[in-house]
DNA sequence: CCCCGACTGGGGAGCAAGTATGCACTTGC
């Protein structure tokens, strides 16, 4: 994705690892670190900014605008070149490796001269590391463990099986005597769309912790102790999964619950509210600064509420505006699965989903829907051996089946491929016998990001075109995301009334959340769906209602939680 | 380095665990 914003927090991100590494004053690294976040993040495209509107950015100061300024001149960073001269590009890839920080990859680099991982383990091997200040077995020991680690996974897993995880060992947890909560916290919580370890707290006396730690290290599913204190621990699980736990005292669950669900970032920016009020906020609890007085602790309601905010939604802790939102009184009241009445992409066996439609339509009126669109693949999509008569086959068969549910409508769909050139498809005197469609590109993933956008853009331009399917169609972790330009896109979808899906999947998670907001800023419609293929994929809606609250999403701006009549209004894109 | 509230400089989150070291430093969250 080439966007400047991202290539910018690229490098900023880079130049913040490398002054990690070289400079003495800790602060100067999170400067940059923080303005790659902020710049990564912001809703305008750097390349149409000048510098004078770069410098509005929050974060981005005159010597890092300057560097901004630069950068969209000649592609470069002078100053960023000179920190890589210095600094060989493995020693910042050493930084990646768990245990290993800056001072220790500085220490490693400049004694031994290592400057890559696979020279790391060489020097492991030869004994130079053992040599070193600051190093024994141990520590040689959780590097090449950390090493192993890094090449197994990348280190991250999709949310739905950390949740898993997450789920089956509370329930152990739960079961253990002295244990009065235990939740899941960290990214987890927020439903990031990756996670990188599971972090579980626990409220228990100090007394029964010991006990409730063995009882965790004890679990079949651990399979390595990384760390086993009273108050904190870390294991990985048989499949690769770091979880650590904490256990607090019940009297501040709240405070602890704010504080191990993060983000950091957050966490940051509610710690600087309390400074400023003369307060004091730590897991244990908020603290009047000067006389050590408990201000609030039990309830995360209470800790936000002291610091004068409203309570915020777990999924919105990212720093991206939230804090101020909630200070100004203006949080969105987010999107929530119950309000979901209904889901606008499904297959069925006819093409290549693996359940007859009475058995989707059964598990989909057993949720509660008010409606429920069944939309297989079209005929362009030569594998799925889609034809005029079987899919008009379908819509006669769903119409006979309307009778068995009351309270459900059936609506008769279909996913139409978006061509190289932007056609869909069918003519248009087919098309309009559907109640909706989704259009999605499954292929010629590589086309140039000018005649993607085109392609796209002549998608969404179609009357009969209701919902563009998993926009960028990456699969996370597989497939990169197709180059479009996504703020021309946004706007066609704002433009043309076609609403953009939010793919539920876990693997697509497509629009992802930072598009949503992005997309939002259109005013663009959106479309939380499943694109289930089996009864068990209905259930996914939850990680796609997850995204779109991470993109601050309510309920009107989501056409699949809309009365019907409203959705239907809706599809005919101001048809007659 | 950025931000803020000043007016030329101060503060930036704070804690537990682990390791190596001899009570301090690094890392990670």
């Amino acid at each position: 994705m080439a966007r400047a914003n991202d290539e910018v927090e690229e490098l900023l991100l880079e130049y913040a690892d490398l002054l990690s590494i070289l400079s003495e004053d800790p602060f100067k690294p999170r400067a940059y670190e923080k303005a790659a976040r902020a710049v990564g993040g912001y809703h305008a495209d750097l390349r149409q900014l000048d510098l004078k509107r770069i410098l509005q950015i929050p974060s981005v100061g005159r010597s890092i605008g300057e560097k901004i300024g630069e950068y969209l001149e000649t592609g470069q960073i002078h100053d960023l070149e000179q920190l890589r001269a210095q600094i060989p590009p493995g020693v910042r890839t050493l930084m990646s490796i768990p245990g290993l920080g800056p001072k220790k990859a500085l220490a490693l680099h400049q004694e031994l001269r290592v400057s890559s991982v696979e020279e790391l383990v060489s020097a492991i091997d030869a004994g130079a590391v053992a040599a070193l200040k600051g190093f024994g077995s141990k520590s040689q020991e959780n590097i090449l463990r950390g090493i192993q680690q890094l090449h197994e996974s990348g280190g991250r897993v999709p949310v739905n099986l950390a949740l898993d995880v997450a789920e089956s060992l509370l329930s152990e947890l739960r079961a253990t005597r002295g244990v009065r909560r235990a939740e899941y916290a960290g990214s987890l919580r927020r439903m990031a769309e990756t996670i990188g370890d599971v972090d579980l707290l626990v409220a228990a006396a100090e007394k029964d912790a010991p006990r409730i730690m063995d009882a965790l290290v004890g679990l079949g599913a651990v399979g390595r102790v990384l760390a086993h204190g009273t108050t904190k621990s870390s294991v990985v699980t048989g499949r690769g999964l770091q979880v650590d736990l904490r256990i607090v005292p019940i009297e501040v669950w709240g405070a602890a619950l704010v504080y191990f669900t993060g983000s950091k970032a957050h966490n940051i920016r509610i710690r600087e509210i309390a400074v400023r009020k003369g307060l004091k906020l730590s897991e244990y609890g908020l603290f009047q600064a000067k006389s050590g007085r408990l201000v609030a602790a039990e309830t995360e309601q209470e800790v936000y509420a002291k610091l004068g905010l409203p309570f915020i939604a777990p999924t919105l802790r990212e720093d991206r505006g939230e804090v101020e939102a909630a200070a100004a009184g203006e949080l969105p009241a987010l999107i929530g699965l119950r309000q979901i009445r209904g889901d606008l992409h499904t297959h069925t066996d006819l093409t290549d989903g693996l359940a007859p439609l009475e058995e989707m339509l059964e598990a989909a009126s057993e949720l509660g829907y008010s409606y429920y669109a069944v939309t297989d693949h079209a005929p362009n999509l030569a594998m799925q051996r889609m034809t005029d008569e079987k899919v008009l086959a379908q819509r006669h068969r769903l119409a006979k089946l309307q009778d068995r549910y009351p309270k459900m409508t059936l609506l008769h769909g279909s996913e139409l491929n978006i061509d190289p050139g932007g056609d869909v498809d069918w003519p248009e005197g087919f098309l309009s016998g559907f109640d909706l469609t989704v259009a999605s590109v499954h292929s010629h993933f590589n086309q140039s990001r000018e005649q993607m956008t085109r392609r796209v853009i002549r998608a969404m331009e179609n009357p009969h075109v209701n919902v563009i399917g998993h926009l960028t169609g990456r699969l996370i972790g597989k497939r990169p995301p197709i180059d479009v330009d996504l703020d021309a896109i946004f706007a066609a979808a704002a433009r043309t009334g076609t609403a953009l899906e939010i793919n539920s999947f876990p693997d697509r998670l497509d629009l992802k959340d930072e598009h949503v907001l992005w997309a939002r800023r259109h005013g663009a419609r959106f479309a939380i769906d499943t694109d289930s293929h089996a009864v068990t994929h209905l259930g996914v809606m939850r990680y796609g209602v997850a995204t779109a609250q991470r993109g601050w999403l309510s309920k009107d701006e989501v056409v699949n939680a809309w009365p019907l009549a409203k959705l239907r209004k809706f599809l005919r894109k101001g048809r007659t």
